[in-house]
DNA sequence: CATATGTCCTGAGAGC
DNA sequence: TGCTCTCAGGACATAT
């Protein structure tokens, strides 16, 4: 989502609109006329990003949060509908104007003041960054915790930007039981699921993320996602494991979410040291 | 303090 | 066919 809109960096905003939306309205902070009145005239510095959320930075520090959750777009093209459009962003000498559209609406916009983003998203909030930890921190972090790892790995404050998809799809490159607890967790083993975390992870941004059966995905030009052809072990239940070629993909659920895995290939226990 | 559960939302798909 | 019901999972508030 984030490189999708990158080229906006460097542009000055003109306006801010809420859309006409017959739903009922996402959480857009601070109402839209201050929300308006604070960003109107002020350039775009950065494109970046903080774990799930795309952040722009404006000139004067204060900072746009684009939170999509579930099903929320950024987009810089003609949305999926008109119907879920929630706010619209237009820019200086730039036709297309930048658009949020979300069709569940657990998604949010809101507006920072550098202060204000420091004290909500600090380091205490959303932890590092799943492309950016080491294996250290990644397992100094979780080493004593008691959750299972699949639901311990999906705290952003632990690391920032494992959702639940792609918690099943690395722990099955790193051959770890999701169930696992991580106090039980070696530090080899911490080692493979930091490495499949980058792995899959970058795999997922290269074929522009998961375009799910119901089709809400899309990047910033509105094209589908191809990583769900590429999926190991998710919505994937009761088919063979491509891995080892004899286990069946099994479905649990996991702090009320779906968990895929292959039993042959993520066994409960860790292998005892020779 | 750490961990677990309930809440919000829409539309696809299942079942009858 | 058309109806009702369940389910998907982000983050956060509240409960244990």
């Amino acid at each position: 989502m984030r490189r999708g809109i990158a080229h906006i960096a460097g542009r000055r905003i003109l306006n801010v609109e809420r859309a006409p939306c017959s739903r009922r309205p996402i959480e857009i902070l601070p109402r839209i006329d201050v929300f308006r009145r604070r960003v109107q005239g002020q350039v775009i510095r950065e494109v970046g990003r903080l774990g799930k959320r795309v952040v722009l930075v404006l000139e004067d520090e204060q900072r746009i949060i684009l939170e999509p959750r579930m099903t929320g777009l950024v987009l810089m093209a003609d949305p999926p509908t008109v119907d879920h459009l929630r706010i619209s962003i237009t820019l200086e000498r730039v036709a297309q104007p930048l658009l949020f559209w979300d069709r569940r609406g657990l998604g949010s916009v809101r507006l920072c003041s550098a202060d204000e983003y420091a004290k909500r998203y600090g380091l205490e909030k959303i932890g590092p960054d799943a492309l950016v930890i080491s294996p250290a921190e990644l397992r100094s972090r979780l080493c004593t915790s008691r959750r299972e790892i699949k639901v311990a790995l999906l705290d952003q404050r632990a690391v920032a930007g494992v959702g639940n998809l792609y918690a099943s799809e690395l722990l099955h490159l790193a051959r770890i039981h999701p169930a696992r607890r991580c106090d039980t967790l070696r530090k080899a083993e911490w080692e493979r699921i930091h490495a499949a975390m980058l792995a899959i992870l970058q795999t997922a941004i290269k074929y522009e993320g998961s375009t799910l059966s119901d089709g809400t995905y899309r990047n910033a030009l509105n094209e589908s996602g191809n990583y769900q052809n590429h999926h190991r072990v998710y919505d994937r239940a009761d088919q063979p494991c491509q891995q080892c070629k004899g286990g069946i993909i099994q479905r649990i659920v996991q702090a009320q979410r779906s968990t895929f895995f292959c039993a042959k290939c993520q066994t409960r226990r860790s292998r005892t040291r020779s």
